[in-house]
This record gives structure tokens, C-alpha cells and sequence, in this order.
RNA sequence: GGGAGCUUAGCUCAGUUGGGAGAGCAUCUGCCUUACAAGCAGAGGGUCACAGGUUCGAGCCCUGUAGCUCCCACCA
């Protein structure tokens, strides 16, 4: 079998990632014997299509899938996807529209038919996108938040928070999308700075007596109003408590009031109350028994009596301002920036609106959650985000989980036709607990996508029956998301899962970074600046793709672009063609193992190398490290590997000595095999194809993940070869510092300074790597003309005849005479530091000591050379 | 109004517990050396944002300042 010259992707990533599906290599036994190890997908969206953010989550979670699947655990990923009732609601109204039909029209029972239609013709297109990036999820315990088993599961939680007086119905102030005509929980709201007016109206005293002046943001709500409050401190307006007021425009009397709520030194220090549309009015009106009075509807319609009916909400702020401008009563506009609440999906501005809707109490749920997190049973990495964890559940309220929506779970919540009684069941009652009457209605809405999405880790796995898999798989191990969704999902699978399963979720949570673009932009359709990850696979092959994404820092956000994929993949390649390399050179060898070779020093530098890049990469893995364990495989591959261990055999392989060539082959081969397996959780796709050359019929999918061998520790020969490489780093340098071309070869002379010994062995790769014809060892200078190279531990002579250039070469040496000066300089002036001397580590003063040494037999050698030039 | 993160070579970023500033790309030089020119061998390039402090010693610890980014927040 012959490799590809070149390293082609799409010759073989679909055809590997069939195998493994066919081999079933994705699949996690409950029975194996093995430990359980699982993520659960945070589920994308049955509207999505794969973008970068999935791309950098999925390859972290499948590197680190298969890292431990390797390691021989049960490993298990659990695949899904989301319902997501308002995302999903929004696209079919949208499909509607464009046939002209409306939900309305059509009905909630043919809209979900409908709804149905999309989610099997499109839901599944981003399991598709997924595979072509190589996620080895376990396909046939793929989920869905409506599937059956999992709505069970929804259902069981509702009524059981339910029966604990955790979930309730109430009159409350809520978030409402007057676009998606829906509510929203305070999570769903994204604050907008914006620049904003604030107006400051008289109201005039009913008692003749004046005006009060209030200011406000949002004018159009005095339709609303029910009173006025003051501070009760501001003495400006200590007389007026009590009084009453016109409200313009309308034939209303509202009250003043006195409420500490207001702050003096704000606007005028008077507030319009309007308890219908505020979160704080309402706290006010409710602490003085006011009246709310709703004034726009569902659609975001002034639903008032007067003049203002059926304007739209912005339009009758217009009018409302010019009214009161023309009736004098408007004092001044002043320029104000406040920030504004936006739907976070249709990004249309809320309206808070006193409606009726189910509630999950939080408090008693929030607080564990918070615990498990400060207790460490469940740790954030990065773990700053762990304060933004707990800031959010220890100022939290309760959550508003009804949605006004046909798509998603509907509230398990029947009201009796004759008594109104609710009764809150799995499935419809035949008998009304409290009048026997046996005609209910279900309540219209749906629940809240995320109430769904928090049980995912045990939903999934079976929740709530007793199953192999969540007795096998449950609690999870690691969770990896994006910071955005800490809130809506994170912390919601937390306290569902403590409450409903006495169990942490997930024992870590890997924050992953945000993907932006090369100006370090959010990637947005609005901006048009999103890459898609699809083609950069078809462009650069998933392997390239996965690589960049990690090749990086972990846990920030990262600037990204279809040029850095280009210029990492060179990477890859270099890999395919060092495999090539001991690839072609194997026809015909014999391997044997490595226990059983007589190493050389070479061999054994390299395996101590890969033996402490192993160790390095394993414990980076475990930490979550990706992107500086893919660094360590990295250079260890490149540059220990490729740059210097297979210069180094390269003699090995063709002086002609069939033993000496299997040895090394043999060594190659180890080498190789680790660093394709170390590779494998970051570049599935490749290292699986190189793999199938070197153990036909092996998967590497399944291979075992290299481990740290105390037999393969080779501390003094890797030392002593750093040296080597250290002299053939000098003599290249000499080479190239005065234009010799590599294929120049000269002898080389070398004169040891001590033990000759560890130089003899090494003398092979000194004149392969050094460009030398033959390398010796001399006792004295040859009596000929030569380039003094002074390195570690000797002395190597270049005959390189008439290109040496005297005064060249003594400026040169001044050069290093200079350098050799600071740093003895240095030294010296360290060690003559008192402070230094008393107070420093042993380790380091023996160190500075040995410099002085070694910096001061350095400029004799070179001052005795710069003599002989002269 | 609170909180977090960032600021290191021209660019993108590493810098573990304080002990001589690193990588990749880009630039420059020389090489098509029998795995690879998607390559090899070298070189140049940094007041580690700024100002103080602690220390024998600070990119790293402390305080403050500036700029950029993000999150949270019911001052109308």
C-alpha cells in the first residue's frame, strides 16, 4: 500500500467517517466493563445550520470524547437537537406568511402539523453538517426535546414542581414581545444603551394650585397613570403629598404620593406611577393599593379609551408629545440615554405588561445551585465564570416560563369548564376534584424552550424512569458551551437536576470562547461577516478546520479567518509526509519492539522526548488545555520529530545495514504511531487514514492513548544529544553566516574539550546535520587554514579554505566577545549582590556561578582566536 | 451604577508557583540536501499600555491611570 504523494482530505474524510459510523465505533456500551465517561450536546436548534460557534464546541467536546475513548472509557456522547418554540414558531409564521396564511387562520392543530412538516424536512440537516465535521457522537441514542420520552420527562417535572408550590400562576409584571406576541422570561431580554429623550411634563393640581413637573422615557404610558410619587424627604413637594392631580389629556384625578422608591436628585424628583407598565410602578402601586390600568394590548396598541386608540405604541408617543406640547404642558425634551429592553429574538422593543402567566419560585432552587458551584461539585474552566454564575443566581427572580406559543410543550394545566378549578395532571381528567364536572380545557400555552433544555442531561438518558443509561452515564461529566447561555441553560440544568435527581448535572463546564472575525467581530448575519464552516471544510478538509480552531488559546475569544485555517494546515501535511517517509521505507523491514532494540543515543533522545510530550499532553487534556496540548504534539512532531529525529535516521536507513535500518525503522514506527495518536482527538480524519497503513485492519479511533513509561526515561543521553544538536546548531550557523551553500560539505574537525567519549558516538549525526563529508575527533588545530566554531563542550575546525575573510572573521568573534562580556558582566554583578547571595535559591546561585565559569573560559578561547587571525 | 476580560515582536497570540522575554505568520539571507518548496537551514525585530509600590530580583504580586471588549443592573 502506497500513500497519496500529497495530502489530499477529500479523498478520504467522508469514506473514514463511514467507517467508523458502520463500525460502530461511536456507540458507548453500558455493559462493557469500561468507566463511564459522557457529554451531552448543547443541543442546536432544529432552525440552525452549523456556524463557527458550533464548529470551536463541537471539535473541543469530540477532541475530548475520543481523547477518552482512547483512554478506554465508555465514552459516550449523546446527541440532540432543540425544539426551540419561539426560534422555530417565528420561521413557520414566517413560511406561512409568504404562502398567505396565518397561524390564526390555519388553527393550533393544523399549525403544528405544519410545524412537524418543517422539523422532519429541515430539523435534521444540522446532524448532516455535524458528521461532515467529524462529531463522534453515538447517533442512535440521538434525542429531541419533543420526542416523546423527553416530554414525558417535562410533564413529570412540571407536576412535581407544581405539587411543591414551586410553580405558580400570578398577576406579575412580565417581559412582552409585542412582535412574537409572547412573554419572556428576563433572561430572554437584552439591554440596549440607547439615546433616548426624557420629557418632562406638568400635571396640574386639581386644586388650582400649580403643576407638578415629572419626567419620564416613556410619555405614551401616562394614559396609564395613577399617581405621582415624591420622595418623602424632598421638601420641595412635602406639601403637595396628598394632593391630586388632572392627568393631561385624560379625565382622570391620580394622586400624589410619597414613596421612598424615588430618588430626589433624579429628573424632577417627581414619578409617574403607571403599575401596568412597570416593573418599579408596580412595586409602588402595590405598596399603596393603586389601580393598574393596561392601556396597550398584545400587539404593542394603545387599548385606552380616547383619542390614542388603536395607535401603534411609538406613533402615540408622537401624538401624546405633540399634545401636550400644544396644550403647554410639555416643560422640555432633554437628551438621555437609557438603556432599552430588546426581544432576543425578533429584537423589537418590550413592553413590561401586568399579565397572567406561570411562574417556576426560584429562590429554594437557586440556592443549592449556587452551592454546588461554591462547594466545587461543579467547577467552571475557566473558572472566572463561576462568579457570573453565581451573581446571576444570587440576584434572580422568578421565572416566567408560559409562552402566549403553539410550538413546544404545552402546559400540562386543565381548567375546569364549570368551576374553573386547574388541575395540573400528565394527561386530561375525567373528573373535576372539586365540582365532578368532566369538561376541562387545556391551558393555550406552551412552556418556555429552556424549560426543557434544563433537564437535558437526565431527560436524555431517561429520565424519569430508572434506565441502564442514566444509572451507567448520570451524573455527566463534562459540559462544553459558550458563555451566552450560562443563564438560560447552565444554571437551569443545575438546579433541575439537584432538585429532581439529587444529583449534580455534570462534574465540569468548559467554557469555550466566542469565534469572531479577523477585525475581532461578533460573526453576525446582520454584519455578513460569519465564515461558513462547511466551506472551509470542503476548502481545507475538516481536519484543517478542527486544527485551527484549537491551534490557539482555549476559553477566549478568538479572531478567525479562512487564512488562519490556511496557514495551519501546512501542519497536516507535514505530518502525511513524514508518514510517507517511514512509510516507504518499511517495504521489506522487520519491526521489532522497542523493549527489544539495542537504542541508540538518537532513538533514545527522541523517546524520552515523546515519552515527557505525552505526560505534557495527557495532563493539558485533562485540564481542558486543549490548544496548548495541540502545541505540545506539535512541536514535539515537528521539530523534535520531523526537524531532528528523522535527519537523524535518515543514515540509519540507508547506509545499507538491514539491522541497523529495522532498529531505527522500528523506532520510527513507535514514534510515529504515538504522535498519529496523539494527534487523533484534534485531526480524526487524517491520523485514522495514516493509521490504516501502518496497522492494517486497526482503528486508531479505538487505539490506546499513548501513557507515561518510566522505561523510556533516557534523561542523560536526551542531555547530552541537546548538546549535539547545540554544536551542529553552531556549525550551521558558521556555515550560513558566510555563505557556504548546503551542498558544500567539508570535513569536520572536532577537538573536545573533556571527555571525548559522548562526541565519539555522536560524530554520525554531527556530520550528517553538519553538512560534513567526515566528522573527527582532533587533539590539536589542523595545520591548515579553518573556521574556529567554538561550542559546548569543544571546538570544531571548518576547513573552508578561501572563503574565510580575516577581518570578517575577527569581527565576528568581537561580535561574540561582546555578548560574552554582558553576560559574564551580568553574572558577576548578580553574585557580588549581597541580597542576591543571601537570599536566592541555591540552585540559581550555583547556577550564576557556573556562567562565570563557562563566560570566562569563553573569552579566552576567543581572545586566543582573535590573536591567531592577526 | 456594578462586575469581568484584554493591552507582550509588523500581525495573531503563548508566557505554569516571581529567578536571564517565546511561538506561528510576516520580513531578510542561503538552499529544489533522495518525506515534504504547503519544505529546509539561519538572521533581524519587543521601555511586556502607563505611573507608583512590594522584593536581592516583577511580564507575572499590590495600588492607581488610560484605552479596547464583554456581561449584569427596575433611577423614572
Amino acid at each position: 500500500m502506497e500513500m497519496d504523494k500529497s495530502y489530499n482530505p477529500k479523498s478520504f474524510e467522508e469514506r473514514i467517517y463511514s467507517e467508523w459510523e458502520r463500525g460502530g465505533y461511536f456507540s458507548a456500551d453500558t455493559h462493557s466493563g469500561k468507566k463511564p465517561y459522557c457529554i451531552v450536546i448543547p443541543p442546536p436548534n432544529i432552525t440552525g445550520s452549523l456556524h463557527m460557534g458550533h464548529a470551536l464546541n463541537h471539535t473541543i467536546q469530540d477532541a475530548l470524547i475520543r481523547f477518552k475513548r482512547m483512554q478506554g472509557y465508555s465514552a459516550l456522547w449523546l446527541p440532540g437537537t432543540d425544539h426551540a418554540s419561539i426560534a422555530t414558531e417565528v420561521k413557520i409564521v414566517e413560511k406561512l406568511r409568504a404562502e398567505g396564511l396565518s397561524k390564526e387562520r390555519l388553527g393550533r392543530e393544523e399549525f403544528l402539523k405544519r410545524a412537524w412538516e418543517w422539523k422532519d424536512a429541515y430539523g435534521g440537516r444540522i446532524i448532516g453538517q455535524m458528521k461532515k465535521l467529524g462529531d463522534s457522537c453515538d447517533w442512535d441514542r440521538l434525542a429531541f426535546t419533543m420526542d416523546d420520552r423527553l416530554s414525558r420527562a417535562v410533564k413529570d417535572v412540571f407536576i412535581k414542581l407544581y405539587g411543591k408550590g414551586l410553580i405558580y400562576k400570578g398577576s406579575r409584571i412580565i417581559n412582552w414581545c409585542p412582535e412574537c406576541k409572547t412573554a419572556l422570561s428576563d433572561a430572554e431580554v437584552d439591554h440596549i444603551t440607547k439615546d433616548g429623550s426624557l420629557w418632562h411634563i406638568k400635571y396640574p393640581l386639581t386644586d388650582g394650585g400649580g403643576f407638578v413637573t415629572v419626567a419620564t422615557t416613556r410619555p405614551e404610558t401616562m394614559l396609564g397613570d395613577t399617581a405621582v410619587a415624591v420622595n418623602p424627604d424632598d421638601k420641595r413637594y412635602q406639601k403637595l403629598i396628598g394632593k391630586t392631580l388632572n392627568l393631561p389629556l385624560t379625565d382622570r384625578i391620580i394622586p400624589v404620593i410619597a414613596d421612598g422608591y424615588v430618588d430626589k436628585a433624579f429628573g424632577t424628583g417627581a414619578v409617574k406611577i403607571t403599575p401596568a407598565h412597570d416593573p418599579n410602578d408596580f412595586e409602588v402601586g402595590a405598596r399603596h393599593g393603586l389601580p393598574g390600568i393596561r392601556i396597550m394590548d398584545d400587539g404593542g396598541v394603545i387599548n385606552a379609551s380616547g383619542k390614542y386608540f388603536g395607535m401603534e405604541r411609538f406613533a402615540a408617543r408622537k401624538s401624546i408629545v405633540a399634545d401636550l406640547a400644544e396644550a403647554g404642558l410639555l416643560v422640555k425634551i432633554e437628551p438621555h440615554t437609557n438603556n432599552v429592553g430588546h426581544c432576543y429574538r425578533c429584537h423589537k422593543v418590550i413592553e413590561p405588561i401586568v399579565s397572567e402567566q406561570w411562574f417556576v419560585k426560584m429562590e429554594s432552587l437557586a440556592a443549592p445551585a449556587a452551592t454546588a458551584v461554591t462547594n466545587g461539585d461543579v467547577r467552571f474552566t475557566p473558572g472566572r465564570f463561576s462568579k457570573i454564575y453565581l451573581h446571576w443566581l444570587n440576584h434572580i427572580r422568578d421565572w416566567c416560563i408560559s409562552r402566549q406559543l403553539w410550538w413546544g410543550h404545552r402546559i400540562p394545566a386543565y381548567y375546569c369548564a364549570d368551576c374553573g378549578e386547574t388541575v395540573v395532571a400528565a394527561d386530561r381528567p375525567c373528573k373535576c376534584p372539586k365540582c365532578g364536572g368532566a369538561r376541562f380545557e387545556q391551558d393555550g400555552d406552551v412552556l418556555d424552550t429552556w424549560f426543557s433544555s434544563a433537564l437535558w442531561p437526565f431527560s436524555t438518558l431517561g429520565y424519569p424512569d430508572e434506565t441502564e443509561d442514566i444509572k451507567f452515564f448520570f451524573p455527566t461529566n463534562t459540559l462544553v458551551t459558550a458563555q451566552d447561555i450560562i443563564f438560560f441553560w447552565v444554571a437551569r440544568m443545575i438546579f433541575s437536576s439537584l432538585e429532581f435527581t439529587g444529583e449534580i448535572p455534570f462534574k465540569d463546564i468548559v467554557i469555550n470562547g466566542i469565534v469572531r472575525d479577523a477585525q475581532g467581530r461578533k460573526m453576525s448575519k446582520s454584519l455578513g461577516n460569519g465564515i461558513d464552516p462547511l466551506e472551509l471544510i470542503d476548502a481545507y478538509g475538516a481536519d484543517a478546520l478542527r486544527f485551527s480552531l484549537l491551534f490557539g488559546s482555549m476559553g477566549k475569544d478568538m479572531r478567525f479567518s479562512a487564512e488562519k485555517v490556511e496557514l495551519d494546515r501546512p501542519f497536516i501535511n507535514k505530518i502525511w509526509n513524514a508518514s510517507r517517509y517511514v512509510l516507504t521505507n518499511l517495504e521489506g523491514a522487520e519491526l521489532s519492539p522497542i523493549e527489544e532494540l539495542k537504542l541508540t543515543r538518537g532513538d533514545k533522545w527522541i523517546l524520552h522526548k515523546l515519552n515527557d510530550t505525552v505526560k505534557r499532553v495527557t495532563r493539558l487534556m485533562e485540564k481542558f488545555e486543549l490548544g496548548k496540548a495541540l502545541d505540545a504534539v506539535y512541536s514535539f512532531a515537528w521539530q523534535d520529530f520531523c526537524d531532528w529525529y528523522i535527519e537523524m535516521s535518515k543514515p540509519s536507513l540507508y547506509a545499507g545495514d538491514k539491522a541497523v535500518k529495522n532498529a531505527a525503522l522500528s523506532v520510527l514506527s513507535y514514534v510515529l504511531k504515538d504522535v498519529l495518536k496523539l494527534l487523533h482527538p484534534f485531526i480524526p480524519f487524517v491520523t485514522e487514514e495514516i493509521y490504516s497503513y501502518f496497522a492494517v485492519g486497526e482503528k486508531i479511533i479505538t487505539a490506546a492513548y499513548p501513557v507515561y513509561r518510566a522505561d523510556l526515561r533516557f534523561t542523560k543521553d536526551c542531555k547530552q544529544i541537546n548538546t549535539v544538536l547545540e554544536i551542529i546548531r553552531q556549525i550551521r550557523a558558521e556555515r550560513l553566516g558566510r555563505g557556504v551553500p548546503q551542498s558544500k560539505r567539508t570535513n569536520l574537525y572536532i577537538c573536545p574539550a573533556g571527555n571525548a567519549k559522548v562526541l565519539e558516538s555522536a560524530l554520525p549525526y554531527i556530520e550528517k546535520l553538519g553538512m560534513g563529508i567526515s566528522a573527527t575527533i582532533v587533539k590539536t588545530k589542523p595545520d591548515m587554514q579553518v573556521v574556529t566554531v567554538i561550542a559546548p563542550y569543544c571546538e570544531v575546525y571548518l576547513p573552508l579554505g578561501e572563503l574565510v575573510d580575516k577581518d570578517k572573521e575577527t569581527a565576528r568573534l568581537k561580535k561574540e566577545v561582546e555578548t560574552a562580556e554582558a553576560e559574564l558582566k551580568r553574572a558577576v554583578g548578580k553574585l557580588s549582590n549581597p541580597g542576591f547571595t543571601q537570599k536566592a535559591p541555591a540552585a540559581l546561585l550555583e547556577e550564576e556561578r557556573a556562567k562565570v565559569t563557562k563566560y570566562t573560559e569563553l573569552l579566552q578561547k576567543l581572545n586566543t582566536e582573535i590573536e591567531k587571525l592577526k
